[in-house]
DNA sequence: GATGAATGAGTTTTCATTCAT
DNA sequence: TATGAATGAAAACTCATTCAT
């Protein structure tokens, strides 16, 4: 908390003054980047296109945001994967993503995308994202734009009928 | 240190004769889950057997390890999505895969399994169980042998040619 | 003070323009609610009336109050056993006690009261009261009308000649 | 909690391995001091000696204690009169009391003393102490041997037939 | 007169690490 | 090898007080 203040220029007493506590702190946090990630991911979506059109849209929107803002997406990526974040708060957090949920429910309908839970859909096609980034990150692999085609080839193969 | 000490039935002192440091221990216990867990995943592996074969023995051994061993599984997770193990001790994390990343070659040379980076291959096919197992573990999704033989399927559709 | 500020629907910076600080503001609390206190316990008093008979309206007068305003009555409590008052204002607050002296000398020159010095006739009649409004307040002992008037014969007979 | 560390020469840090927090070293300090104080207070009694022999036995023992340990009975003062011990504890120093009220009990069957409440004999006859003691320390009244017997006289006037 | 926003200087508590034995 | 006892340094948090508006 003081290194927070620090940097925001303000004594750590400043900060209760905004968040209950640590906990509130990161709670809020992480709502407020899973936003922007969510609102980055829904830009410019056409729900009059096809399923696959709009689902390659999506993707690409999560991937180029977690590209060009790798300490959010790996802030993002600690808290789902870790004990940090309440379930409470991970929930609201998952809600954000209910444009996507909704655009797989009409592919599955259109006989399009296999009839399997969101939970399996997320797991095999956003969430490997995650790992690409890290990696990536780590001078372990590149992702220029030739391997995000192929990437979301790959998902695409995943959940396609 | 204290807690791990008493768990241990141990003096804090003691953990020090055999880890230099916090760090030191972590960045061990990485490594010896991670061997646990790898142990499990090449059990009963026969590599005269064809590449899809060999493939999903591997698949479900590291399900089933995830889905028996929730606490290791969650401390692996933990790991590989955030800082607190350094580079070095993840790459040698890394190499005890390779009899994975030795397969997927074979399956690529028999022109089986798409011509990708075998980071492509690990985050579209290996790492999604982590999202799967944490859900699982959450109660938010089940994931009984019929689930696992859907998930299976779209791990495999992902990669195969 | 943000507490107080906050039950008294102002700002803290308010509180300041009527106090001088925390302790000022503790200091008059504790004079308005011992006036508060004393004006009831001398309340109905009619000094033509015999010396036991007006101790005795005194006497219960100022166990209604601790009995009706648990929260003054603690408040005071608190304040008379703690070095949390000044000395200065403790005394401020004997004085209200006056009339009560008065009575008591009155008694003494009659022969009904024993004659010892104030404050022993203060610690053996009136501050038990406020162990057995404590008492009560934690359920340990019952203050029916009937205890309050066994109590007031301790009270009395502690102190007549 | 500093302030304690310094005035034994520890390390704040060192007092949390003898007690869980601040709450629970002031506990085990008010039953520690309590027990020091009914110690004293129960020395040299023998109970083949009539009851009211033995009271004044008690009584002068506790009036010394609180004379000559002005610190400790002033602390005993303050928490009992306040929050800041839990009921749980102060239960637990109540029963240190049991000698005094088995006494009281005694005299009560011998037809001594008055039948009323333990608690009403506790506030008429100790619980006065912590008052002429209170005053004393801020020289508002003398407690030289004289007063003090005369304070037991008055004391035991107000619970003998 | 009133306040919203801020804070300096504290508070209690934690924790990885050490060292004499 | 093992440890009980200790701690320095820092963590999270609190609170009486101030000041520009």
């Amino acid at each position: 908390m003081a290194k927070v203040a620090s940097l925001a220029n303000v004594s750590p007493a400043t900060i209760y003054l905004y968040y209950e506590n640590k906990q509130d702190l990161v709670n809020q946090l992480y709502i407020d980047v899973k936003s922007a990630y969510t609102d980055k991911a829904f830009e410019g979506l056409e729900l009059s296109k096809p399923v696959k059109r709009s689902f390659e849209t999506i993707w690409f929107n999560m991937a180029y945001f977690k590209i060009n803002n790798p300490e959010e997406a790996s802030f993002l990526s600690q808290c789902d994967n870790s004990p940090m974040i309440d379930a409470e708060t991970k929930q609201a957090g998952l809600k954000l993503m209910q444009p996507l949920f909704d655009l797989w429910k009409r592919g599955q309908e259109e006989g399009i995308i296999k009839d399997i839970s969101p939970y399996l859909l997320y797991a095999f096609t956003i969430y490997p994202m995650a790992f690409l980034i890290n990696a990536r990150h780590k001078n372990m692999c590149q992702l220029e734009d030739n391997v995000l085609e192929k990437a979301f080839q790959v998902a695409w193969d995943s959940i396609k009928v």
